[in-house]
DNA sequence: CGCATTAGTGATACCTGGTATCATTTTATC
DNA sequence: GATAAAATGATACCAGGTATCACTAATGCG
C-alpha cells in the first residue's frame, strides 16, 4: 500500500512496469499484483498467497522474484522466519524495520554512501553494493511493550 | 583462521568460551570447533560439516547456532545459496564481503553509529540494532575478473 | 575411582522457502 | 481466428534447518 494513492492505482503502476518490460498481463499476475499492492508494510510470500489462494504457489514465488529483480519490490531477510517483501522506491535506500509491528520505512542517508566511498578508496576496494538495515521499535510500538514474533538479523 | 595465531590456539579460545558458559567439552564439539577454527574466511555449515562428517548434521547446526548466539561467530546471509559463517570479533562491527573470493573483513565506522543515533532521536525511534554489509571486489580479485558463485544481498 | 545426574548426540522424520519440470492454458500479434 | 511464445500450476523435488527421542558421555560428588 503506497501512501497517498489507492491500492488500485498502486496495482496499475506495477502492471504498467511489467507491461513496459514486455511481460504479459495475465489473470493470475493481475490478481497477484493487486494483492501485493493492498499489503500494508512488509508481507510474506505466504501472506500474499493467502489473499489469492487460487493463484499457484510457483507463480507467487516467480512473480515476487521478477518484481524484486525489477527493483519494484524489496526482499528483506529476517533472522527468524520467512523473508519479508515490500514495495520499493526505485532509488537506492536503506531500511528501518520495526521489530514489533513489522512496519518498514525506507530512508536515505547520503552520509553512509560517503563513508563507504572513503573506505573503498583507502583500501583499494571496488564497492559493488551494500545493505543497511536498522532494527527499531517505532514510536507507536514503544508504548505497547508487546512481543515481537520475528526478530530481524542482529 | 584468526591471523597471527595457530588454528589450535583459535580452537582453544572457542572451547574456553564454551566452557566458561557451562557447556560441556564433548568430543564432537571439540572436533567441530577445531574444524571451524581452521576455516579461512567465511564458510558454510555444509562446508564445515564435510571436514568432520562423523559429527551429526543436527550437532553442526546446533553448535553454529550456539556460537552465533554467544557472539563468537557471525552469520552472513547471502542472496543466493547458503548463509556463511565466520569468526567474529566480540565488538559490534560491519562486514566487507568480497563477492569473488568470499573473503570477509570486519570493519568499524563509528560515523555509521552516529548517523543512526541522529536518525533515531529525530524520528522518536528506539534503535535496537543494525546490520551493514558492503559487497566489494577485493584488491586481489580485481585482477582476476573471475565469476562469483554466490552473490550477496544486493 | 565409581556412580548418578544431566547435557549432549545423532538418526530420523519433518518443516519451510523456494525451484525444476512439463503438460496445458492464455496472451499477444498478425 | 490462427499462431507462436509466454505463463500457469500440479507435482515432485531441493536446501537449510529443527523437533523428537532413545542413547551416550561429560561432569561433579562421595
Ligand atoms: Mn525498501
Ligand atoms: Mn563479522
Ligand atoms: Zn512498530
Ligand atoms: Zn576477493
Amino acid at each position: 500500500m503506497i501512501p497517498g494513492i489507492t491500492n488500485a492505482q498502486g496495482a496499475s503502476l506495477l502492471l504498467e512496469a511489467l507491461a513496459q518490460r514486455g511481460m504479459r498481463l495475465t489473470g493470475p499476475r493481475r490478481r497477484l499484483v493487486e494483492a501485493i499492492a493492498s499489503q500494508k508494510g512488509l508481507f510474506t510470500a505466504e501472506g500474499v498467497h493467502s489473499v489469492v489462494p487460487e493463484v499457484g504457489r510457483a507463480t507467487v514465488f516467480r512473480t515476487l522474484k521478477t518484481l524484486v529483480g525489477m527493483g519494484l519490490l524489496c526482499r528483506v531477510p529476517m533472522e527468524h522466519g520467512a523473508p519479508r517483501y515490500g514495495l520499493a522506491s526505485r532509488l537506492h535506500h536503506h531500511h528501518l524495520v520495526c521489530v514489533a509491528c513489522g512496519e518498514v520505512r525506507d530512508f536515505v542517508r547520503p552520509e553512509v554512501e560517503a563513508i563507504l566511498h572513503r573506505l573503498a578508496s583507502s583500501a583499494d576496494l571496488r564497492v559493488l553494493g551494500h545493505r543497511l538495515e536498522v532494527y527499531v521499535l517505532c514510536a507507536h510500538c514503544q508504548q505497547k511493550e508487546g512481543a515481537c514474533s520475528a526478530l530481524p538479523l542482529a
